[in-house]
DNA sequence: GATGAATGAGTATTCATTCAT
DNA sequence: TATGAATGAATACTCATTCAT
């Protein structure tokens, strides 16, 4: 038991390490013995607890869509009105990544042309989001709470102008950037309520 | 100038050799000897016309990124009604990626850490369109056609949702994607209307 | 006393797994780890038993050559004619190395380049042979029961041709490997001792 | 013409290099910075000519054996008494060894468990010259030249016999080596004779 | 201008060996 | 004694770029 919790503590030492040097080079040109370095371990360490430097790859994300997953699946079970839902999944999705640039870089600069294996598994990872998020919009459609359209292509559109949003405030750290952050949140769910809300709102309560 | 005329017609060839081997292998991976055997040249030669193979990727972006933008002017500048020219904007993107996914493939791709010196260059020029979308909302909004918000989360907002579902289109020949081909630019520039259409319409023609 | 018997005991078990996962996969190719799971023992547990990699190869080849040359030395002493003996000799290397083709491909592919210490190490084993074979060789030809002739070389081709026949039964196992493999040490014997023998035989009894 | 001679030329410029390299090192332990080094190329030169360093070492045994197997042929193609041939074939065999020691070196020890894919390669060619020689002998053997036995028997008992005694001409220069040297030929082309030669000669000149 | 052979810096991964537990 | 995680030196091979022809 403590054996494979220090295993697991090792790992994570090491992928948060590796998280930080892909952000600072890329996926590509970051080394594995920067890596080593960022984690204070040797290099062969690296490869005790993962298989290749794609396998750590793979892993961050795996880890990082995971959470994610999981806090939206919350946050759209809790019985708020989806309005409120869509408020409060854009706090969280902006707030996360202002709290962790790092992992944002990454997320949002590998996700293609890693390369034959890697590329299936991160691909596949990535597909996963909207197809949840379509199934979220299905319901609340079929609830009649948001407005009758393709609920995949309404989830990629909606993933995608947070995505884009969340770039701009990660990646460039420049006065817009600033300007934008306070308010993002609450401006890009009213730009997806709006998108999406039946023609005559009949909320009740 | 008729040297002139010649040199770019090679510079042409190249790039067009080169996107279709960065769309193959992704631009890491690419290998100059790939793009000179692609266009039938050796690879001395494009040395000659590119200063390296950096230089290669900036120039095909620039291009791309010039050609859209000036499409993108052509139909905000038409005087139809706003409506109409999202609907056009939205047709025209996801046509014109259709059309050619393998440029898709390298510009949805490739927009991170190229490393270094190009990385600057390709941000600038990212970093370009939502600006100009931005002007034009801005535009629109102070005529009252548009609600208002901040443009330039807007531009990012609809420039993401874009982006995301042309992805969704070009990268995974799915079943899926073939479904969604036919309705997505009208769906689009729907979601796109609504999430930023004035309250009260009054479409004055 | 019992500890050293134990302590020769596992000396002896790693020596066996050593001699299968060298003859799987070639000395140079076999892990310290491959050779501690085939014995059931923990890497460390090896370098308690031996100083190196290296070491346990010396041993398993000392071990053999000396069996080798201890049987060889009992049928050379057995007071049978030279031609007897010869086809004994034969009988028990043909023997030996199709009981354990494991040690013979060992035996017979790491004679050389093994780098720097143990190069030597196994050369002076492998010289040793011949010396010996040379030696009774030498005590025949002084009887008049084999012709004279220098007895290291004669010694040289005697193992030599012994070395190549029992090679292409144990290395390859094809048909005409199992064709060979009944008679090769009779044949073998014969090849040898006419080579070898006076020209006018005056065998007494 | 010109240009393939050149590539030939660059072929054999590094092939020769190697020779020296793996007979100095032995094939796991020479690394292809030195055989660069030793042919006063970049290692990327290697590359140009050679798909691995595997690759040098096939076509170094296949140039040699080769060779050989034309000498032989030629040989034994020469209408002399098969005991002239034999006697001839061993002078070949032994000159081009102290010629050439490096790649006797080479050809000598590394017959096994050079991993995977060249082992095939290697065996192959190895395999190649008892059968020759068998062929050899057979035709021979019908003539009543020889006795009759087993040809590929004998061929890998005359072989074998062959190889030890150049082996310790070779790979160990001691004085035992350099007595041996002068009588070496002959000695063996005697023994082999004296193996296979018919019990009643009726050698019509 | 065009060519493509030569270059050599750069990197993921392995594995013998050690040593704290 | 037994263990096996940690170590880090070592190495084949790639590929952007140059430059003599």
């Amino acid at each position: 038991m403590t054996k494979h919790a220090v295993k697991e503590d090792k790992r994570k030492l090491i992928r948060q390490a590796a998280i930080r040097v892909f952000a600072r080079h890329g996926f590509h040109d970051a080394t594995a013995k920067q890596i080593a370095q960022e984690a204070e371990v040797a290099v062969g360490t690296l490869y005790n607890y993962f298989k290749s430097k794609d396998d750590i790859l793979i892993h961050i994300l795996q880890v990082e869509v995971q959470e994610r997953l999981t806090l939206m699946h919350e946050i759209f079970s809790n019985g708020k009105p989806i309005r409120e839902q869509l408020r409060q999944a854009m706090d969280m999705h902006v707030a996360r990544a202002l709290k962790n640039k790092d992992i944002m870089r990454l997320f949002l600069g590998e996700e293609l042309h890693l390369g034959g294996a890697i590329e299936e598994h991160v691909h596949r990872l990535f597909k996963e989001i909207p197809r949840r998020i379509a199934g979220l919009l299905e319901v609340a459609m079929a609830r009649g709470e948001l407005r009758k359209t393709d609920p995949l292509l309404a989830a990629h559109a909606a993933f995608g102008a947070n995505r884009a949003v969340v770039a701009r405030l990660c990646l460039y750290d420049d006065a817009e950037a600033r300007r934008l952050q306070a308010s993002a949140a609450a401006e890009l769910a009213e730009f997806i309520w709006r998108a999406l809300k039946p023609d005559k709102i009949k909320e009740a309560s």
